[in-house]
DNA sequence: CAAGCTACCTTGCCACGCAAGCTACCTTGT
DNA sequence: ACAAGGTAGCTTGCGTGGCAAGGTAGCTTG
């Protein structure tokens, strides 16, 4: 039993969520996956997969930072190529939760075009 | 290179498209499959394994009637279980779409609470 | 010197949409 | 009578990608 139908909503927009981060400011993995945890319930786990995925598609470049505190950070900083993608995916993003509201919103039998006849 | 993020996104929400239209009217997979697939895209492949998971989980519940023109239908009918989920499922949706949002909305170093040092 | 935090990263698993393909029913055209 | 084409059902193989759990290493504090 699944259950969770959040874990399957989260991907194609953690991507999405990560990119309008970075546009913000510039942030290392494990900094951003500690906000979006708290915004979207994202696992740390999943972060380093998904920096290394937009680093070889070329949406992101990092450069080391040394930390008062701890390890050194790999910051993130967008490419003019990760912007890019910030506003295709956005616009995306609002065409499919647009969608999806328009179909939750339907007021019962709208969409009638082709369905004339009702067998029951 | 993916690029499509609407794939992803779809996961976790077909579930609750299909409910929201069966609560509405029963109905049978070619028909969901091709309202959804003009709505948000959804393939026909899918309708046939998402039909299934939902009545393995108790959430609709078929019967069969002829057609006038081509095979008999194999109709759907939410189940108590399946008006329960849709209740469940739509608050989640809300819940998630409201976080997305609050994440791609959010002016610029609002969250700032424990991120007091710039080190740069 | 052992805890414990930060920060990095990997592995194995699982869910689930999709394309493509298959079967079979029924109508229409020639 | 038989091929074509639409309707309707279903399956297989594949790929994506989040997640839990685990592992390394730097640094701080008791």
């Amino acid at each position: 039993m699944p259950e969770h139908i959040d874990t399957q909503l989260k991907k194609g927009v953690l991507t999405l969520c990560v990119l309008t981060l970075l546009n913000r400011r510039d942030g290392y993995a494990y900094d951003i996956a500690a906000d979006l945890s708290k915004a979207i319930g994202m696992g740390e786990g999943t972060i380093y997969p998904l920096m290394r995925r937009m680093q070889t598609d070329g949406l992101v470049e990092t450069y080391l930072v040394e930390s008062a505190a701890g390890p050194s950070r790999k910051y993130y900083r967008l490419t003019a190529a990760g912007r890019r993608a910030l506003e295709a995916q956005t616009a995306e993003w609002r065409t499919f939760a647009d969608a999806v509201e328009a179909v939750l919103a339907e007021p019962a039998a709208a969409t009638a075009e082709t369905k004339g006849e009702l067998t029951q």
